[in-house]
DNA sequence: GACAACCGTCCAATTGGACGGTATACTTGT
DNA sequence: ACAAGTATACCGTCCAATTGGACGGTTGTC
């Protein structure tokens, strides 16, 4: 066999591969085994990536919550400094922004976690996307919208896709509510 | 061994067992052995209530929304009839009625279908807690609720309980928004 | 030649669930 | 009324199959 000379690749594939496993054919669906397959490496390799099992589930959390930070800071980067409820829009629209392949990715995520009480501990250490104490709306209201779109993308997993026009409209919905 | 003579609580008791588990330690610990040591049963016992183990995830499926429909049910009978947003106020009358214990087995059920996507069949076919096509609600506001009702309970199952006030003033806003 | 990346095999441990057995309740013929 | 027969509830053991991951090798790079 070929070396790839692209550890970090190769550890992308990996995680990549069992982040699609989880997502489309369940936590049982995630052995060692599949996801070397999948990622087109061995078992060896992955284990070499991932010492056992759950620094791999842990690697698969760290991946999504970088992933959907970047989004925020960039959404965050668009909206004007020092305006009420300035978070709470760019929180809505990096949600509304991520494609369906991050729906189920996220939901990976959730899974991770749920499955294994024992990243929970990960999970909550690495949220650097913490609202500021306040984003100047009444109390309840940033919950409110951090709940809304929590939701949307566990409903878009476990039920099915909005219609675009219902999903438009949700969006709209909830960016009035940042004003 | 004494015989029970109370089947229906046995199962009861087998099926509160494997919420528990599931709610408490995550998939992993979900085993036939452990389910049945918890519910003070035997393998035996539960594999004669629940055939296998999906069925058991099945169980837990059904008896989840089973419990969601009839206090949906009666939260519906306390609202007048023919008002615009009615079906959405009981909407979350119910989720915000839910006691702690009831996220946890929330979660275990969405874990359940996550775990197997198979049960998603099961899910949505026995979601009889449905909308009324025209709560009279502007489009996307219906779903915008439905989605923070859900949101909220996955929050609080992965992260942390919120503060009463703040789940006061959410659910206060939420009815505002049904108006 | 040392070290990182990667491979493929092997094994102990776990787990689902099949199975044969037992005790209790229900039905039916007499 | 009651014995016999049948179905239901439940038990505990056993086994094949799977899985995590340890390990010893190999290849390419600095």
């Amino acid at each position: 066999m070929t070396r790839t000379n692209d550890p970090q690749g190769n550890r992308a594939r990996l995680l990549r591969a069992a982040t699609d496993l989880l997502g489309s054919q369940g936590l049982a669906a995630l052995t060692l085994d599949e996801v070397a397959r999948v990622a087109g490496s061995s078992k060896g390799g992955l284990l070499h990536h991932f010492p056992n099992k759950q620094a791999l589930l842990i690697g698969i959390v760290q991946e999504r919550i970088d992933a959907f930070t970047t989004l925020l800071q960039t959404m965050l980067a668009d909206e004007p400094a020092a305006v009420r409820g300035r978070w709470a829009r760019a929180y809505v629209r990096a949600s509304f922004a991520a494609e369906a392949d991050v729906f189920s990715a996220n939901g990976a995520l959730v899974l991770s976690v749920l499955a294994d009480p024992a990243l929970l501990v990960y999970f909550n250490q690495a949220i650097c996307f913490a609202p500021p104490d306040d984003d100047g709306l009444p109390p309840g209201r940033l919950a409110l919208i951090r709940m809304t779109c929590d939701g949307m993308w566990i409903t878009e997993l476990t039920d099915k896709p909005f219609a675009p026009a219902v999903r438009t409209a949700m969006q709209d919905e909830l960016l009035r509510l940042t004003r």
